[in-house]
DNA sequence: TTCATTGCAAAAGCTTTGCATGTGT
DNA sequence: ACACATGCAAAGCTTTTGCAATGAA
């Protein structure tokens, strides 16, 4: 399960288990969609869990880290996170040498089409990005 | 040409032509590539040129809304721009009901791609992005 | 002349950090 | 006990804004 992953990578790290960094991953964990720092901070407060925003900003990139959180860039120009679980999608990366397949996600691109369709007032239903090149191998 | 673009811009919406908007705009005409605002400053201020920061923030969001330049997500956090010009290709929105094909350019889009492609140390050549799903007049 | 624009410096908003205190291991 | 973590408040950065002075039309 999500929390005992991080918990594993904090030990396996030498960090050590706190209270406040569970209550931020089981904040996390109850969460959907993407969240910024602050965001975050705010819920615990409001929940009456005692964990101060340095503590927040510092635990983030612990998370990001041990692959549970991503990071997804914003318009504005606050940082902003997700699960990273929360998608399991992925588009690829196709070599024209040898024909490789790479496998990749990434939550801003996802992000970023949904507000090019919601400009257009177009409904997404589907998308196909292919990106073809040469691989590692290939281009040498 | 782009300078008198800009400065026909301002005339219509009734802003003035001034000085300092018009070396804010020599100078991002021979620049390439991304800049933020702050390095758009500092190259203003090293060629002797006088405009303030103050100035030089004031007068992006003209550029933006003239249609000069164009706002790039970054992973730090400053704003990034780039001129609209830069690039010429276009990803579609295709309706799967009617069949009607919308073209958009997403300068973010692209930066983003080609960062997924370092990271997997693959040498792009082209990309082919199609999203599938229902037209403004289809969704209804 | 008139009203937008400028520069400066102060303010604002998000994030990081120094330091004394507290706490897992 | 030791090293790391926490909270607080101060500091850092980027960006915005108030205001008096300046300048384009």
């Amino acid at each position: 399960m999500e929390k005992q992953k991080f918990m594993d990578f904090l030990s396996l790290k030498g960090f050590k288990v706190t209270r406040e960094r569970e209550e931020i991953i089981n904040e996390i964990l109850t969460m959907k969609g993407h969240f910024d720092p602050d965001e975050l901070y705010l819920r615990l407060k409001t929940k009456g869990l005692k964990v101060s925003r340095a503590s927040v900003y510092r635990t983030i990139p612990l998370l990001v880290e041990s692959g549970l959180i991503e990071q997804v860039e914003r318009v504005d120009k606050h940082a902003h996170y997700e699960k990273v679980s929360e998608n399991s999608h992925h588009d690829h990366l196709i070599c024209i040498k040898c024909g490789k397949v790479i496998e990749f996600y990434s939550p801003t691109l996802e992000m970023l089409q949904d507000e090019v369709c919601a400009k257009e007032k177009f409904k997404k239903v589907r998308h196909n990005l292919e990106i073809f090149g040469y691989c590692e191998n290939c281009s040498r």
